[in-house]
DNA sequence: TATGAATGAGGCTTCATTCAT
DNA sequence: AATGAATGAAGCCTCATTCAT
């Protein structure tokens, strides 16, 4: 085996170690709440050293951006793929069908944004994971025009219809996965039915001021 | 003065300085975020000694869930004046304009229940918060079930309308309030406008379906 | 014994146990190196917890300050004691007197302040320990002045004349701490007594170019 | 081409890198101080791997006194040209002039030595250092001695002229490189020269007392 | 020989909570 | 009741050094 060769390797290596650390991170916040995980416990989960962990990532708050960065970038490699089969139509309903899919990541990754947001930290991948979000939504807004011009939907900004979507699904999600409001709903498979057949018909034309 | 009246005097300046010990943390967690507010900073904020905030509650935890408490039964109260005053039929209205009404509170509070529950603390003020919301609740849903008989509302479990709502009002919130979502929107107030009309006839008959 | 005297008293005590704090800092920086002694150290020689220390003082680095502080401090106040006596011209033999007579402190706090300074840690100590000095010095001057005046020193700016045998002193005891040199010396007080010698008529009149 | 040459050339690239290494240090070191170089920032300096700095020098020490050793052979090799070209008088000058050509790396050098020494380690090489740096001041001792033969020079042992001046060229440089005393100066190349003048008489006979 | 990923001891700092006065 | 000094567990991060390839 070549030195290049093995030099190819190693990094692929590296890379998969950094995925195991960011896939370890990622189940424990989930499991136990970002605030209650160390990075520490991560180096543990994955088998490694507290110091392996800063070869890969400088801060733990690089960690969370790298996280959602990730998740992003799964969401724009969906949307070529959709884009590619030429089902542009279907972009908006797996859109929102990928970030309902699970709901905990949903959650866990609006709650690291505002923190990081609001701790400044690591502005360049704060930016960075924006302008990703900002690809995948001009996509959506496209899909949304398009449809607009049919006259499907009702003609407003495109950003209202993908940000009202937006809305429902936060507001959903924050519900299904509220202890207390989970009580609150006793069917919800029927209620997420009834919650979607207003998302559905949300935008629609003619139904405004009824 | 008698004893007795001192002793009284001494029990409402007590539960006073309670009420400003809540209020300069809930400024403070709204300012800066409750990770950054020690109890201290509280303290410093009331101009009373660290001390002394142990005397009134047992944990940083419990004031968490006091202010919670607070907000929730003002709601309480609110619903208790309409219901007096005899226009049942604005109980809804009113109480999602209430929850509007300072969406940072809203959100802060979200967040602490969310961390409160998940760190399993002080599990009694968590019941108790949980049944005042009850309460409020059942309010809003024997309202709800009323406009259903009229055949306003379509006729699903009077919850679902009101989750549905809180939903939308959830999500619309954490939008307004996200840094990204409100670059994405041009005009702010025209948007609330088309949210708040996607509100309305959310729930209304004949609209399942379309 | 009222409110007041009692909260005088605790005053007092937090000063004492800061000067404490100081002093074995102190101790320990001449010890073993101010890189080899760590907070905690610090606490274990007061008896007290890590914690404590960070209720006097923001960082390690503002312990290094004070100290340098307290020092220039201790400069200022002789200083002042000599020209309250009127005996003004032992002002700057008594100023090298003092300088040399801890010369390990003296080294310590000049690597300390290299230090601090290339690490642009708390500039406004830094700022203030300069203010000091540069007021201590400007005495100096002042009765440098006076002797050039008398026609016995040189007519250079007084500053010179302090700036030389400033580095002298500093050489000088850097010379009599470096374990090298030590043995390059046989008879040390000869040895000083000759640096003195060349200290005392360096800046006399007549003797340049000769 | 033999094995024996090949062998030779490796020795000799190997040999090379050490020069690298230190030299790479060596600036690191003046640029960002020794505390904030990583032996990892050295190796990417030199472009080779962290390890391979450790097949050269056993600890970060080493390196230290490796610097400092070739700086003070560079010392020795220069003396070796003056003697060898017959101006033997020149040698004090020539001496001091190096020290202080560089004053950064002077006090560099001072600073690792001392931490070095304190720490115990590498004690050989510090015996080495030591040795090389006895011999340079014997050639300079003889000098002296031949001087004070002459009557030029006061009657003590030479090393007190040597001692003496070196202070004196130490505590101008601390004076020169500290940020404070930079402000007190106006006329930095003016005081220097009333501070040589001064070196120049220093040890000159007959101003003793006066 | 060269590499650089991995290590983990060790340093600094924070802050909720306690407790003697 | 009020205070605030004291505590120490716990977290993040650094970096000289090792070692398998």
């Amino acid at each position: 085996m070549g030195d290049l060769e093995k030099a190819a390797r190693k990094a692929q290596e590296f890379r998969q170690r950094e995925r195991e650390i960011l896939d370890a991170a990622l189940a424990l916040f989930l499991e136990q709440g970002e605030d209650r995980v160390t990075v520490e416990m991560i180096a543990d989960r994955v088998g490694i050293g507290k110091g392996t962990i800063y070869k890969h990532f400088e801060t733990k708050n690089e960690i969370y951006l790298l996280l959602m960065i990730r998740y992003e970038e799964d969401l724009a490699e969906m949307f070529r793929q959709i884009t590619s089969s030429g089902d542009k139509e279907s972009l908006p309903r797996e859109y929102f069908r990928f970030r309902i899919s699970d709901p905990r990541r949903y959650q866990l990754f609006d709650r690291l944004e505002n923190k990081v947001i609001k701790d400044h930290a690591v502005p360049e991948l704060v930016e960075k994971l924006h302008a990703i979000r900002s690809a995948n939504l001009d996509n959506l807004v496209r899909t949304i025009e398009a449809r607009m011009d049919d006259g499907t939907l009702e003609n407003v900004p495109a950003s209202y219809h993908i940000a009202a979507a937006w809305a429902l699904v936060h507001g959903g999600v924050a519900l299904m996965e509220s202890p207390f409001y989970q009580k609150f709903i006793d069917d919800k498979s029927d209620f997420l039915d009834f919650l979607v057949s207003i998302g559905i018909r949300m935008g629609n034309k003619g139904q405004r001021g009824k």
